[in-house]
DNA sequence: ATTGACATTGGAGTTTACTCCAATGCTAAT
DNA sequence: ATTAGCATTGGAGTAAACTCCAATGTCAAT
């Protein structure tokens, strides 16, 4: 019905995340808040919130009154949330015109593409390290041979 | 020097991604060269490369004669990974709105916001299923008890 | 010669979210 | 009553990129 597969789902069952009830025979039975959590997990996992977090920043169904500093608590997790996917664009587009100017200058080599192609790579090791690693001709040499 | 952990290094050099030569002794010299690999490898995988693909793709330094459609085959695959970069943008982009939206929502719930967190979600779903899941009340009810 | 601090190896463990398996149990239809 | 076709379970396997371990080897300094 959500095209989960039953494996997942019992899955879902031994991790605590998803526990129907069960029938007179063992057979699990999914009710209609059950699917709703499913549902809600699917969204969840869109969101690339992994099951950990999911299992535990996720007691809002079954909570009969709804706490103001808990949905403030979540509220603050979300926006984490949202600040590492910002995170993660910004990274995405460093990556997307470094691979750009890479083909482009293994397309048709000059000196513009290569200058720009090194200027990426600069920066993405100044990201990478925090700071240029200021890899002298002695570093290499000391262990040269 | 380049911040990579020893245990990393005996690693790639098990999977044959940078083998360094030996001294007399048996311990592991790096070359000025196998320093540019890596170097080269910490910039692939800046660009989410899989060391599977750094194996594959990766044979361009020792190879004396640069090969033109060897060129045009990797800067097509560059092109490739840049849209899928570009895919994955996409998503954030909207993995970002939805968590603004949500989170606005639990701080203040308010009829505008629950509906333009309904319409994200709807969204998603299409996304999901690449179309609309048609849950019916009928589904539900059908495995109820 | 002994110590300390490195190096070597094969092999096992980590993480996450499944995915698959074999042995067994239940149900509905012939 | 037998069979097909589901369900159940515990447990193992998968992927990727490490990460850690114990047993042993090497080296420089005391």
């Amino acid at each position: 019905m959500l095209g989960i597969p039953k494996d997942t789902l019992r899955y879902y069952d031994r991790i605590g995340v998803v526990s129907p009830s069960r029938g007179h025979n063992s057979y699990r039975k999914y009710s209609r808040d059950d699917i709703v959590d499913l549902m809600n997990i699917q969204i969840m996992q869109y969101a690339d919130f992994s099951l950990e977090e999911i299992k535990g920043k996720f007691q809002f169904h079954r909570m009969q009154s709804i706490d103001p500093a808990y949905c403030e608590e979540v509220a603050d997790f979300l926006e984490t949330k949202k600040a590492e996917a910002l995170k993660k664009i910004a990274h995405l587009e460093k990556v997307s015109e470094l691979l750009d100017v890479a083909a482009k200058t293994l397309r048709d080599f000059n000196h513009e593409n290569d200058q720009q192609l090194a200027v990426f790579v600069r920066e993405i090791y100044r990201d990478l390290h925090k700071k240029e690693p200021e890899i002298t001709k002695e570093d290499c040499d000391g262990h040269q041979n």
